[in-house]
DNA sequence: AATGAATGAGTTTTCATTCAT
DNA sequence: AATGAATGAAAACTCATTCAT
């Protein structure tokens, strides 16, 4: 879908956008790191927002992908497939550990009705896979199931709340560890 | 401590970053949505990096008013304190929905260093504000007392998150219940 | 002629246009340093073109003192004469360094016809000075009296670079001793 | 080295110093001078620093440029050397009238490290050369060996002098004329 | 596929000056 | 005699984008 010049892009944007924030993310940072004109930018992608886009969709595309192998692997208990879920959420993290800063930069889209549009079209993969996912627990004594939103919020606001520290730290924690442990104590607390 | 045009300008640009983002809180549309030039601006303010470190350090001074008010009023139990302490600040944002955009748009301060700092400052407070009161609960049968670091995490993120989404969905909902309700279920949990 | 608050003023500028050079002559700096508004300024000066023209006035009326009382003291030797002249020259920078560098901005007056006329004033008066000085030597067997132009710009170009050397190493010889130097062997080669 | 703009720009710059003096170099001037836009200026200079470096820089190679020949052309006695020097100053700057505002407004680079240390090295080529050539000379009975300096001083000081009055006179006189003149009568002094 | 040259609109900030109090 | 509030004009510089080659 993407050429390999447009990979790169985007690549090197999600580092600039780490590195120098949203507001070093000027197309004369991107062209010099790369190493080419700026003009030659405009031969990838017709503006600076359809980078921006692009760059969410790669990352939408991956958490599909994400849900698809969980969906494919039938049979799991609820538990385990969070944990899974997650897992492969902090492995990614981990392995690009640049992107977090596009993903919480979130916010800044809002004027852009193009990017605003893909950071909600994420949001909403991701509230759906975990409401299905928290669809299947078994529920804790003192929880009813109209408290399924709240649970949602709780897990995924939690987990948001840890990889935002984890980046403000300089990934100064081990990510994957302190992940598991977070889940596992959610996960307790809601059995 | 600021001046009544300080504080108007204050107020002016928390509108403004609320209504058109960070990227558009340029001094041309503070000057203009306040009626004076631009250069009258800086009679108040030395620099815009100064204007936002006052929005901060207001809002700073707002949340550490509320935590004194909290110790002063002894012999509360632990949940209820925290109970308090969440829905003044939900009633807080619900009357000053603009602010909420100030203080999430905080990865756009990492640049300037004055305001870094400010924001660091801020979550050392709150953060400090949270574990205090949470040292006081009785904690789950399944909880350890190592665990109340996740305690903050699962607090303070699923909080952060609900008022998020308040704002994203346009103040939509009622912030005040929704999150009573939220508090509710979490100590519920914990206890 | 000026009143005491003037005089600060003036004195003022000269402190300033030495420490910051021309571009950091404000009147914001100006009326900081003095610790007074800078509205107050402009109720003893019409503008900053009138604070420089009273620097140099001040300048001025100091070279022309100094000429008048050489006149008075007669029946001088013309070497005599122009040793005394420059000796109080070197006196008065020396106690007055800061002014050098007023003096010596010379060329950056050029736009505003008030100042450059009042620098060319100056000029006249030092060079009138200089020659009714020179007219008065024994001249060398090598020189004719048409040469006494020439000698004009040896004395006063010497000098000249000899202050000039002075402020920029931070007056970090002593201008009296290496300026008397000076003076004696131009005057060794002239006779 | 420079590109053709560069050039143009640079000479456009020399231009406009001399015109209407440092304060009236603005990106603006330049850029309506030349017939391009302002920001088109920063396609080929990073900053109006970088410009008036490239000007200063400009004319250090030219003196370098002049130190070269002279030292290629051996057995040349030294007064030869000093009257062959300058003359070819003199030369330069009434083909180029304009740099001499340029390199008379040195005061004006003291703020910029970067300008201030360029104009030190130019300052300091110069003395070099001056020295060098004066080392060559056969000195009077009155001066002694250690009077270097002072020679120095009168042979630089003089010229510069007669440069500055040559410009503020609008180049009413002939200076390579009248250069030579000065020259000679330096030199039989010193002789 | 890439570049060099250019641009218009905008950005923050500075500065001398004015004026009502 | 002094101030606080304000301003218009201008400064250097940035940025996304266009276009001819």
């Amino acid at each position: 879908m993407f050429s390999k010049r447009q990979q790169q892009i985007i690549e090197t944007s999600v580092k600039i956008i780490d590195e120098k924030g949203i507001q070093g993310f000027t197309i004369k940072n991107l062209s010099n790191e790369i190493g080419i004109s700026e003009s030659a930018i405009y031969r990838h992608f017709d503006s600076k927002v359809m980078i921006l886009s692009a760059v969410l969709e790669t990352f939408k595309q991956k958490v599909e992908g994400y849900y698809k192998t969980l969906k494919e692997t039938n049979n799991i208990p609820a538990e385990k497939q969070i944990h899974n879920f997650f897992s492969m959420m902090f492995k990614y993290f981990t392995d690009n550990p640049a992107l977090v800063s596009v993903i919480f930069a979130e916010e800044i889209f809002q004027n852009e009705l193009q990017l605003s549009n893909k950071v909600l079209e994420i949001q909403a993969v991701n509230e759906k896979i975990i409401k299905e996912m928290i669809k299947g627990l078994t529920l804790n004594a003192k929880l009813s199931n109209g408290d399924s939103e709240e649970v949602t919020i709780i897990l995924s606001g939690s987990i948001r709340l840890l990889v935002s520290k984890w980046k403000m730290s300089n990934n100064a924690f081990d990510l994957i560890e302190d992940g598991e442990k977070l889940i596992n104590t959610i996960l307790k607390l809601i059995r």
